[in-house]
DNA sequence: ATAATTAGGTCAGTATTACTGACCTTGTCA
DNA sequence: TGACAAGGTCAGTAATACTGACCTAATTAT
């Protein structure tokens, strides 16, 4: 492992750092979602359908709108997916008490049972990836992230990831 | 900023925290594709125009085969989008010296102004959030992205983004 | 020198995700 | 009652990516 960088100009530094930044998160993304949509061809479902069993199962009862805000689709594309986990009775909907256009979305048991499945393998890399790398390295990590979200959506999402609850399977 | 979680169930918190890693991941990377994929609108491609302009850039004269396993996609589909990326004149392939089956790629002059003028933004994004997080959260946030690859792509991807150039454009 | 292998491309067919635009129903609320 | 909101639906299109089969040209191993 030679240091083969010249002490040279912080300009390109600064550059380099930033590339190596946007291929990291590239590269982890690109293997985070791999095994996961491989499981998910069994069941010839697709990465749509993982998003929002994961999210519907993060936040039991939200509305369609809400799940729309997070994924940031369509109703359209939103509608084939949600049809299909409806259909194969994953997902199931409640029309809302105070608004009855309002369709609450819940996983079913089998809808919670397959969400697990298919997010156990995710949560086990990231509790490898947590293990080898240390408390402080994991919170640098939230930071960064939360730091590359747009500034419009950050406080949505901090309040988000914290209000998340997922009864067990 | 409560912090509302009580004392509680380590295993809980553990899964927790490993879902709000999930979350922010997958949230950065909705955000970060973004801006770049509405770009893209504007010239008729698409992000996979922009992984390949990108990466060709990134290290350039590397063969297809290379290219092939940085983005893990088939040859099919890598090869619609490079003769796209041909046809307009944003990249030129230049046989082997060595071993002549070999297509060295790289960007044209109009390519790297284009790749630049893509890649920009995003590396406005990571500025902005490395910017507002310091040089600790940083490196933990590179720890933890490189501790989230599959162990066997991990020396390669090292190896990588370390040797990454990308001359001026 | 010939056979096997490799780099790369290509043709054909299919699936998934996602888009735009238009239009509809049901329910809320002023 | 009429405007608006939540959600769905129909129709058409595009991008990405897949499998499988088959091809050429060049390299390498026997």
């Amino acid at each position: 492992m030679v240091e083969n960088r010249p002490p040279a100009n912080p300009l390109f530094l600064r550059d380099e750092e930033l590339r190596q930044g946007i291929e990291l998160l590239f590269y982890a993304y690109r293997d985070f979602t791999f095994e996961s949509d491989q499981q998910l061809k069994d069941y010839q479902l697709g990465r749509a359908h993982h998003r929002a069993l994961y999210f519907i199962g993060r936040h039991p009862g939200q509305t369609v709108g809400n799940l729309l805000s997070i994924v940031k689709v369509t109703k359209q594309s939103i509608s084939r997916v949600l049809k299909d986990l409806i259909e194969q009775g994953y997902v199931e909907q409640k029309s809302g008490a105070r608004d009855r256009r309002e369709r609450r979305l819940e996983l079913t048991e089998k809808g919670k049972k397959f969400e697990h499945e298919l997010t156990d393998r995710q949560s086990r890399r990231f509790a490898r990836a947590y293990r080898e790398t240390g408390a402080e390295a994991v919170e640098g990590f939230r930071k960064v992230l939360l730091g590359l979200l747009d500034p419009v959506e950050r406080a949505e999402v901090e309040k988000r990831i914290r209000s998340g609850r997922l009864p067990a399977p």
